[in-house]
DNA sequence: GTAATAAAAGACTCTTTTATCTTAAATTAA
DNA sequence: TTAATTTAAGATAAAAGAGTCTTTTATTAC
């Protein structure tokens, strides 16, 4: 697996709420949970990082919830993917090799980079409002099952 | 990580025992792991599977250790990646969405399709002869550190 | 045939990831 | 101001992955 489990959840999640983003209104984790069939107390923590990393704001209390922090339009998969997993995602060597790098590089290593790159070009290409709105003009369900 | 550790460390001995594999010996997995500095017994069990799938032979005893199964040339990377990963490196979604297919992709789906099929190219077209051949010219180490 | 060697097999431990449960803090509405 | 709601925080548990240890089996060399 490319993407760890919180990774994958916390990219589902931030779509589902880019895709609520139109109602100004908070967005209950409860009912998100409930919708992509993930553990509520699992993806709590998922978005409590998510609202570290300045990328959803939460608020306690009747009626609160998360929303994005920033325009739907700003936010890119690629930013969740690194506030959650991290750089290392496209920064690992396919062979598990530390600290092995482009000098003296071995055979497979010119087309994992190209590889890895073209995998961080997918996530930099899609932000939140134009991946969201397409799941919605396809009808795609974003739940676990 | 895209692969396992068993199965990085899977294809590293590979590499290593076709490297060795000009002297007709059998290879033995104590040295590979004292050189490889992989834990002796985990490799021992990641070779087993190697041997139960067909990829390398073994023989016990004084002298024993094992071997290729077939010549160098005629296996690939990749077929050490499927007898230790198996087929679900290149057929998961990077979303980890199960059972979710090509009918009605959503919109990372193409590009996903793309990088993944990128990335099982690479290790197809890498026979372990021309790598270790290359990294015998190259020099390079396969060690963990 | 015996002793030494080396892989096979399986039990066991440690670590990380994933998931759950409990309590605390903040906010709202009555 | 009180009760209800909802996220925050942290402890705990379960599962999976990684690594270790012990015993068994097969083979070689003497
Ligand atoms: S040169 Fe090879 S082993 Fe080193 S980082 Fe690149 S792919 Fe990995
Ligand atoms: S359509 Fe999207 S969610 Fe479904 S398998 Fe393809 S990449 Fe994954």
């Amino acid at each position: 697996m490319v993407l760890s489990k919180a990774c994958t959840y916390g990219v589902l999640a931030s779509l589902y709420v880019a895709k609520q983003s139109e109602n100004k209104s908070y967005v209950s984790i409860r009912d998100m949970s409930d919708e992509l069939n993930i553990s509520f107390h699992f993806l709590t923590k998922i978005l409590q990082k998510l609202t570290a990393e300045g990328i959803l704001q939460s608020h306690k209390g009747p009626k609160g919830g998360v929303l994005l922090a920033r325009p739907a339009q700003s936010i890119t998969i690629l930013d969740v993917v690194l506030a959650i997993d991290g750089e290392k995602v496209f920064t690992e060597c396919v062979l598990g090799l530390p600290g092995c790098g482009a000098q003296r590089p071995c055979p497979l290593h010119n087309h994992w980079v190209t590889v890895r790159e073209d995998l961080k070009e997918m996530f930099t290409a899609k932000t939140l409002a134009a991946t969201s709105d397409d799941i919605r003009e396809l009808g795609l369900r974003l739940s676990l099952d």
